[in-house]
DNA sequence: GCTTGAAGTTCCAGTAACTGGAGCCATTTA
DNA sequence: TAAATGGCTCCAGTTACTGGAACTTCAAGC
């Protein structure tokens, strides 16, 4: 398929899209006429990508983790290590969120009125995780 | 206090922490020999906004948020659909960490051999949501 | 009191990860 | 066949830092 498609399965931009192909985060096809040509695997790529990015993963890290799937040569209990690593990540991330929902959370529900009261709830956002 | 403990406090480097300063995130007190000096409240914000680009969000959705708490002039209802909206963004990245999670977990279960598996996981992680 | 090293200051240049735009070619649509 | 749409490359600009030079300030030891 065209960049376009891919673009809009993978919630990427286009420019986007190019960018990764130069920091060879993928390799697509090319068709005759020179437009790129994604595969199935290179949209699952590419989503893998947005998700990660937009968690606050950076470009390294979407390496090693898309590596961690893929490659064949690392000895196991690396792959083991790094990935019980990036768990213990994503579930400080997790918590993250979950105040900051909470947080969030408290404010909608005690702006109901007309006036917004002097919440000082970031204090306690701020302070905690 | 100095910007060396703010940095360790917020875990920020201090080069981020002058730049947030440029960017005018934070304004914080000057002593008499020009060192800034950080209160408790900067190092809150500066914590608070750690957090929030660690998790994805950009420079101006921090400011966003930040502005939820402390903008008194917006009308309340304006501050609960922000809220609200962010609350639905960060439940979804919630959904994507957790997907994550559950591939690194698995992935990690089936990898304790000395032969890494050729798991195709990543097609389910790259599909789903 | 002096020195020396750590930690602060500004300023400027460089990097990471895009993003926009010009100028050109290919394909689809009217 | 003409025009709109979508692709291509290349280059410049932006965002959010990050490193380094050159200088000042402070705290600790002699």
């Amino acid at each position: 398929m065209n960049i376009g498609q891919a673009a809009s399965l993978s919630q990427l931009p286009p420019k986007t899209i190019r960018y990764y192909e130069e920091i060879e985060l993928i390799n697509p096809a090319r068709a005759e006429n020179g437009y790129r040509d994604y595969s199935d695997g290179d949209v699952h790529r590419l989503r893998f990508l947005q998700r990660a990015r937009g968690l606050g993963f950076s470009i390294t890290e979407c390496r090693l983790l898309l590596s961690l799937y893929e490659d064949k040569n690392r000895a196991s209990h690396d792959v083991k290590a790094m990935a019980l690593d990036k768990i213990s990540e994503i579930d400080r991330k997790i918590n993250e969120l979950n105040s900051l929902k909470e947080t969030l959370t408290t404010l909608a529900e005690h702006c109901n009125g007309d006036n917004k009261p002097d919440c000082p709830i970031i204090e306690d956002l701020a302070r905690g995780s």
